[in-house]
DNA sequence: TACGAGCTACCTGTATATAGCTAAAGTCGC
DNA sequence: GCGACTTTAGCTATATACAGGTAGCTCGTA
């Protein structure tokens, strides 16, 4: 496991980040690794190694393990470790028909008013995505715009509850897709996120949040759909 | 709080309970206590004296309370103690509109094959709710029968992932509607839940699992309409 | 009399030694 | 050589003393 110096303690602040904001900061570096594939499904962490790298004596530690694993994330065992989630096919595919459904959701419970703010940072997500596709395949690089990607669609409803339940779907099984894409050629899966963004600004251009869902909602199906048939194809 | 000697250890097991299922029969304990207003929002709970009652250190009950507190169950107040939460009128809005989506779901996403053992369990809870409305009001067996007939429901569906989720949001939810029902009539309150396992029963029995996701989410809009034109009123 | 500082009691957050669990390695008998 | 049993090393779960945070009370001062 990468012991990277930037995740100790910040530099001294003006002001002694308190316990919650610790918490957050130590729980957000561990789901994106895991999220990234950093910590791939399998993986083995370890709580006293944690502890030295975060600085903390393995309490804190531990608390934030027990919300991964709370979450779906990490599953924990006595003796052993704290082992990356496999997330098995139907697990997988329950999820996703869940999220096909709440991305609906998501131009019909309290959407909010497109700004331009938001259509700008579509428009950057999506250059970021055009540059990422010239170059060589970098599947973490990809994975951490996918998380930008889902971030800000969070904002598009002002239906707090919905946006919590989407976002712990979003991180229990999206790195499921990334494992895959290895296995599909890496120009077609730049297709498929280029479009998303692309279609959703579109959509948020025109004020149309039920078109902004319906996209969401396609991009969560030719998921599914392409792992399917290569599923079958095997 | 009660300290019901109950929730003690059971009597000498012929295999000694695992941590898992401490923890899980603790969590179990609690959060029940919190959806029947046991403890009602605002009460403050304390790790010392539910370590006591439980018969364990501190460390494990904080890991209950971590767990309720994830879920949005309680708030934690460093020095103060552990608040059963509040729910404002916008979440718990967010919340019923989010759930009414979700039990349309139940009826799509994967469902079951109604057997006659589930409507024979749905035609015991409407007698229970029938005995009930005969009696004086009894608010905390009402909630006790709301959350049997919610267990039930949550065998409609083969998705685990959206059961999880309609769990999640009963247990955040469910006991405002408990917390309001004084201010209605006891035959109001008790027909609505008649009617709402009678017409489920009725639904399984035809066989139609859509019309079992419209019955519940016809219940959800009822709760959500009563209370919106008691707070109007007022 | 009102306000601020300090103190007290009590709470949660933490560190850490110990208890309990697990898998792998080692040993012994057949 | 193989299987059963024991030991070892290393892990998480727990208990508990101490650290840190909070609210209420008391006292001194303006």
């Amino acid at each position: 496991m990468n012991t990277a110096a930037n995740t100790k303690r910040p530099p001294e602040p003006e002001r002694r980040e308190t316990q919650a904001e610790r918490f957050e900061r130590i729980y957000k570096v561990i789901r994106e690794r895991i999220s990234v594939l950093e910590y791939g499904p399998g993986t083995v962490l370890n709580e006293g190694l944690l502890s030295e790298e975060f600085d903390v004596s393995r309490t804190p530690i531990r608390s934030v393990l027990q919300r991964l694993n709370y979450e779906g994330l990490v599953t924990t065992r006595n003796g052993i470790g704290t082992i990356v989630t496999e997330v098995d096919v139907k697990t997988f595919k329950d999820i996703y028909a869940l999220r096909m459904r709440l991305a609906e959701d998501l131009g019909v419970l309290s959407p909010i008013l497109p700004t331009r703010e938001m259509i700008d940072k579509l428009d950057d997500l999506l250059a970021r995505a055009r540059k990422l596709r010239e170059g060589p395949p970098d599947y973490k690089a990809y994975a951490r715009l996918c998380n930008a990607v889902h971030e800000q669609q969070l904002e598009l409803t002002e239906n707090k509850i919905l946006a919590e339940i989407n976002d712990l779907l979003y991180y229990r099984a999206a790195r499921i897709w990334l494992a895959f894409l290895p296995n599909i050629d890496w120009e077609e899966a730049m297709k498929i996120l280029e479009n998303e963004i692309a279609d959703t600004a579109r959509a948020l251009e025109m004020g149309d949040m039920q078109g902004v869902g319906n996209v969401r909602r396609q991009h969560l199906y030719i998921i599914l759909k392409t792992i399917g048939r290569y599923l079958v194809g095997v």
